[in-house]
RNA sequence: GUGGCCAUAGCUCAGUUGGUUAGAGCACCAGAUUGUGGUUCUGGGGGUCGUGGGUUCGAACCCCAUUGGCCACCCCA
């Protein structure tokens, strides 16, 4: 057999007809509860202008954009603009004449840019999902890859905390359904890391603080200290800091920690406030679990209310499963102020690891054709093929083997692509004017007239 | 962007200190079986050992380069 000589770009990934079932599985349920939950879908391009993206996630983030080379460099009369910006591109800008356009980080800066774009026909507050894919130039690893797919759920134009209070039940909903019990959801306050920031080391620090305690259930609170006394922070306030980190316990513990240590500024006040009522809010829902987790940061530099995080189970080691979180002005960055909004975000690729790792997917998300009509003959078939065509009207997905052949092969055909009857019609049928029909999950098999085969349920 | 591990049949992998014609299981095809699959038995096809170079009488094995994959850091879904 010939070798063949064809790849993928790194990172990226073909999803075989099993997986994409699966993966449909997913896209399905948080769709449909999305749905229940009154968002309107929406798309936007693969692409954007590089300028939407740029500064946005952070520096980090910045290197992170997948850019697009424009076309036409190499025409004579755009070289010496293309070599003038590849230098530019080498000292670390930007150039439009060089690239303008990258594919999308995220789904919710291009709402933010759509928003923006369309705020004067849009009815408020207006709930969007949007299940698309979004790309990264990351090393792929477990759980990372270049491709994948977010599906997000934002309110904008809203400011109450019933907004979050339903993004805490749509991931509750959604998990659930899907079968992954186990998940951790947690709960912080942009509020709170900033009176933090605020008591020490002034409100400049709050990236840098942010950055330094999101790191600690991975580095440990020592080299959170010692990153946060590089960056300037002295010994009194980095006591500060140690006692936020050692608050920890039951959510009405940390909440009292909270209180204790950040209570007196206007903003820790509001942030304890806020985490509260998203607690007290979910009371009678007891499957639903909040954690509070003063060490929970986020990346993203554009929260500034409620931030939340929905983690995979402890034992598959996959992280974030999905997180979300208020933003008071997303649309100011595109000119648009005083939009305030709020959302959460699945990571189906990785739900789908995580599921596969958990064996949470049922059995059935892999059946596509219900029933497999044999071809045993020329005339067994063609009243095969007339059955089929009726049951096919009834929306009961059929097919027929592509060639007479004997039984055996067409029986391991049926097993082989997970089809649970097969029908079967050979001269004594054909005699007869009748159907056999076999269900391969028992073995057992009924003679049926072509009526009752068409009002069967399968 | 930095570092570690890996690459042998369609898939999962074995392959001794470098030594004849590179193996196994699964999968595939055919038969045992001319109307009954999943189990069994028999036979068969399938490999430029990721790619390029080097060392050697001789390389899947050693060396260099390169590409890809996995994993970790950074960061994140």
């Amino acid at each position: 057999m010939a070798k063949v000589n064809v790849s993928i770009p790194q990172g990226t990934r073909d999803f075989g007809p099993e997986t994409v079932r699966k993966r449909n599985f997913i896209f399905n349920t948080i769709r449909e509860i999305f749905e229940q939950y009154g968002f309107q879908p929406l798309e936007t391009p693969a692409m954007e202008n590089l300028d939407t993206l740029m500064g946005k996630y952070g520096e980090e983030g910045d290197k992170l954009i997948f850019k697009i080379l424009n076309n036409g460099l190499n025409d004579p009369k755009n070289i010496e603009k293309a070599k003038k910006a590849f230098q530019n591109l080498l000292s670390g800008k930007n150039d439009k004449d060089l690239t303008e356009r990258a594919l999308k980080y995220d789904l919710t800066i291009p709402f933010a840019r759509y928003v923006a774009m369309h705020h004067g026909q849009l009815v408020f507050p207006f709930k969007r999902y949007q299940m698309q894919p979004v790309w990264r130039a990351d090393r792929p690893q477990k759980g990372r890859y270049r491709e994948f797919y977010q599906c997000d759920a934002d309110i904008v134009g809203s400011n109450t905390l019933l907004n979050e209070r339903e993004l805490v039940h749509i991931y509750h909903a959604v998990f659930s359904q899907l079968g992954i019990h186990e998940y951790a959801l947690k709960i912080n306050s942009r509020k709170i890391l900033a009176a933090l920031a605020a008591i020490c080391g002034g409100e400049e620090k709050l990236t840098d603080i942010t950055v330094a305690i999101d790191k600690l259930d991975k580095v440990g609170p020592e080299k959170v200290r010692e990153e946060l006394s590089q960056k300037g922070l002295n010994e009194k306030q980095l006591a500060i800091l140690s006692g936020y980190l050692a608050i920890s316990g039951s959510n009405a513990e940390i909440l009292s920690g909270l209180s204790a240590l950040l209570g007196q500024t206007v903003a820790g006040k509001e942030g304890i406030q806020e985490l509260s009522y998203l607690l007290d809010s979910t009371k009678t829902t007891p499957a639903l679990r909040i954690m509070i987790d003063p060490t929970l940061a986020r990346g993203l530099n554009y929260y500034t209310g409620i931030i939340l995080e929905a983690k995979a189970p402890e034992t598959v080691k996959m992280g974030s499963i999905g997180g979300g979180g208020r933003y008071d002005d997303l649309t100011g960055l595109f000119g648009v102020p005083g939009i305030p909004g709020v959302g959460i975000s699945f990571g189906v690729d990785r739900i789908y690891d995580v599921m596969e790792e958990l064996g949470l997917f049922p059995e059935t998300v892999n059946v596509g054709t219900r029933v497999l009509f044999f071809n045993l003959g020329e005339a067994e078939s063609e009243m095969s093929f007339n059955i089929m065509q009726a049951l096919r009207y009834k929306k009961i997905a059929c097919e027929i083997f592509h060639e007479t052949a004997k039984m055996d092969k067409q029986f391991k055909y049926a097993e082989k692509k997970n089809i649970p009857y097969a029908a079967i019609i050979g001269a004594r049928e054909l005699a007869e004017k009748n159907i056999t029909l076999k269900n391969l999950h028992t073995g057992k098999q009924e003679t049926l007239t072509t009526e009752s085969l068409l009002i069967y349920s399968f």
